[in-house]
DNA sequence: TTAAAATTAGGGGAAAACCCCCAATAATAT
DNA sequence: ATATTATTGGGGGTTTTCCCCTAATTTTAA
């Protein structure tokens, strides 16, 4: 029997997810929640397979519930549902530990589908979800070549050494591990801030994860 | 007219490749490269819309070749070819700047409307591979809770200064942005290396982007 | 209501990073 | 062959970070 908790601020909507399920021998509503915290407070009490989790909560969003859920209850299982097939939902909300994500839109056999392949460990999004991904993923490629200045290109001793600053590593220890001279660090350091367009090593290192520069 | 390059090292393939595509008006197979560093070459001195690629190309494989073409030659994309359904050569090469992925077993009606996507600035994917890539994304979730040490919650303050650090701000800077004194930033400086269990700001801003902390 | 955590702030010091300056040798490309 | 870039290294100095200590006030949670 999977237990669900179904977790949306429109009553009508919960119940009728409800009665959808109830038909389903396999299935069980166990809880209702009309908010966020009540979420994270039901699933401490009780046993729960899979949340059923609206991304636009009130008060609590879905994102910071998903979070927290993951974190604290690594065990449940979230199906995002949502209104909108919005990128940034999407994306945020799967960075956050949900299993999968389908619009309000979706019908009663995908709606079981979904929870059904959650159940198993598999992942479900639906049909629009995955071609909104797909597009973020590459919008999101795009905008990081778009806004940025071009990046010179790094020579081989900067790149280690920008490698071994982002692994936390002093000058110092860049120098012995590389076998040269402190100077000689100091002096690829202080190209890498020029050819990076950077302030600090915080900065080297952020510049260096937003464009791949670390592999 | 489009203007196809098609870089791979079978012979009957290329071959295969340009006799399906010379019976189409719009396209034309303006080069065909056997190794990686001869597209290099070949784009440099010959306009070329877009280039096939094979991912596993001998010598200097098809990441890096298409790595430096994003990065020298922006306005030439890429269409990924491969043999392989990897999610690691799919993820890996889409982060390299490559537009689309299909698999070598891809029908000629499918290879033309994947040409003609990209043409127009759309992405495209093969089916398979965007089931991979979905089964990736979720895997690498997975696998970044896994491996790292449970990170303490931040409090409020702290994923301030976080951010401001991660802009490259000095300490100085951060306690004048925030109205508070310079010893308070350095006391959640000196809580978020503890949290983060980071030894300088580098570590910090490293672990900050690999847990999403910014956002 | 009491305990715990967060925010504030300071003194003082050691280590590291950053910033000028310069320059020789090695590798690479034209 | 020759010019450019990469790699190496040094002197000397300022700024910033990091670390140790303490501690009052405020906020939050049990």
């Amino acid at each position: 029997m999977i237990k669900l908790l179904v977790a949306d601020d429109h009553t009508m909507f919960v119940d009728g997810i409800e009665s959808i399920l109830k038909t389903e021998e396999d299935l069980e509503v166990t809880g209702k929640c009309y908010n966020g915290p009540s979420v994270l407070s039901f699933v401490t009490e009780n046993p729960v397979d899979i949340v059923l989790l609206d991304v636009n909560l009130p008060g609590m969003n879905g994102l910071e519930v998903c979070k927290t859920l993951s974190e604290e209850h690594p065990e449940v299982k979230v199906l995002a549902i949502s209104m909108f097939n919005e990128e940034s939902f999407v994306t945020e909300i799967l960075n956050h530990g949900a299993k999968g994500y389908i619009l309000k839109n979706t019908g009663r056999d995908e709606l079981l589908k979904a929870i059904r392949s959650i159940y198993e460990g598999k992942s479900y999004f639906s049909k629009e979800v995955t071609e909104t991904i797909m597009k973020s993923l590459m919008n999101q490629r795009k905008a990081s070549t778009r806004t940025d200045h071009f990046i010179p290109k790094l020579s081989r001793r900067e790149k280690e050494v920008l490698k071994l600053i982002a692994q936390e590593f002093t000058t110092q220890e860049i120098a012995d591990s590389l076998y040269i001279s402190l100077k000689t660090v100091e002096s690829h350091r202080s190209s890498l801030l020029s050819k990076l367009n950077a302030r600090n090593s915080a900065g080297l290192v952020r510049i260096a994860m937003e464009h791949n520069l670390l592999d």
